[in-house]
DNA sequence: CTTTGCACCTGTTGGC
DNA sequence: TGCCAACAGGTGCAAA
């Protein structure tokens, strides 16, 4: 479920009710995630406070003094804060308990998400050292963007998709900003010019940038005992609208795979 | 080194 | 209604 903009409102709406708590409890439910929960978690953070939370790409950043509790969502994953009152779930397969009577809550149906624990530097975790730039970032724009496709044959979904190139791009913004941009998705990376890619570029700001915008209004439901933590539906242009008619020129949205995931363009608007 | 496809899971959907 | 295959918004990693 998450893309960046849900990962950037979850992050939002946790660090209000987390920053400057206390590490009551830690369960761990169901230790099988993505990679084994670390056992030793309760022990390093019962009585640890939270200092401050980040987001690198997908990854939530929980920072403590002794090191960093790193989280990923996967696919189907959400945080929530509940009261220690509210009955399990199936799939709540983690929780941290606070000091005043809260607790963060980890629900992952498919288990692809992950708790870990780092100790120092964040950056420096193996799966956070050889991320490339935040899309949001000064450090991505068009000119990155023509440089790191240049020479390269693959289709330029996937690179856009490619986390060495620009992180937290998933599949439904990837096919959003192609759209907004007026490209095809399996046209090969190295042929754009640079105006493309600098619109492109642009897209994929404006594209999240909105998104998390969208998410943000309903941030307020987001500290409660049920319902979806402020997850938006939104209007897409392309995605998962094949066989539709294009929202700008009428024409058949077309679908194709690319990397093995579903992939929409409009033969009018994108070329 | 780059590029490709698999693997990890459960839940939902659509065709027969 | 039931059954089964296909697919789902992520992404690291083994294999080529």
């Amino acid at each position: 479920m998450p893309e960046l903009p849900e990962v950037e409102t979850t992050l939002r709406g946790l660090a209000p009710a987390l920053i400057g708590k206390t590490v009551r409890e830690v369960h761990i439910r169901q230790p099988k995630l993505r990679w084994p929960v670390p056992p030793e978690l309760p022990a390093l953070l019962n009585g640890q406070i939270i200092r401050r939370l980040h987001r690198r790409a997908k990854y939530l950043l929980i920072e403590f003094d002794r090191g960093t509790l790193i989280l990923h969502l996967g696919m189907s994953g959400n945080l929530r804060i509940v009261s220690a009152a509210t009955p399990l779930k199936k799939h709540d397969h983690f929780d941290l308990l606070l000091d005043n009577g809260t607790t963060m809550r980890l629900h992952d149906p498919r288990r692809f998400g992950a708790v870990l624990w780092h100790t120092g530097d964040a950056a420096t975790h193996p799966l956070l050292a050889a991320l490339g730039p935040e899309p949001l970032g000064d450090e991505f724009d068009g000119t990155t963007l023509y440089r790191a496709t240049r020479n390269k044959t693959a289709a330029i979904k996937l690179v856009i998709m490619d986390q060495r190139i620009v992180v937290g791009v998933g599949n439904i913004y990837a096919n959003e900003a192609l759209f907004r941009a007026g490209i095809r998705p399996q046209l090969p990376a190295g042929k754009l010019s640079r105006p493309r890619c600098t619109a492109l570029a642009g897209e994929i700001r404006a594209t999240l940038t909105a998104a998390i915008a969208k998410g943000g209004s309903t941030l307020r439901d987001y500290v409660s005992s049920d319902g979806s933590p402020g997850y938006f539906q939104q209007e897409y242009w392309v995605y998962g609208r094949a066989g539709e008619a294009c929202r700008r020129c009428g024409e058949s949205v077309r679908l194709l795979r690319l990397g093995q995931r579903a992939s929409f363009y409009c033969p009018h608007c994108q070329h």
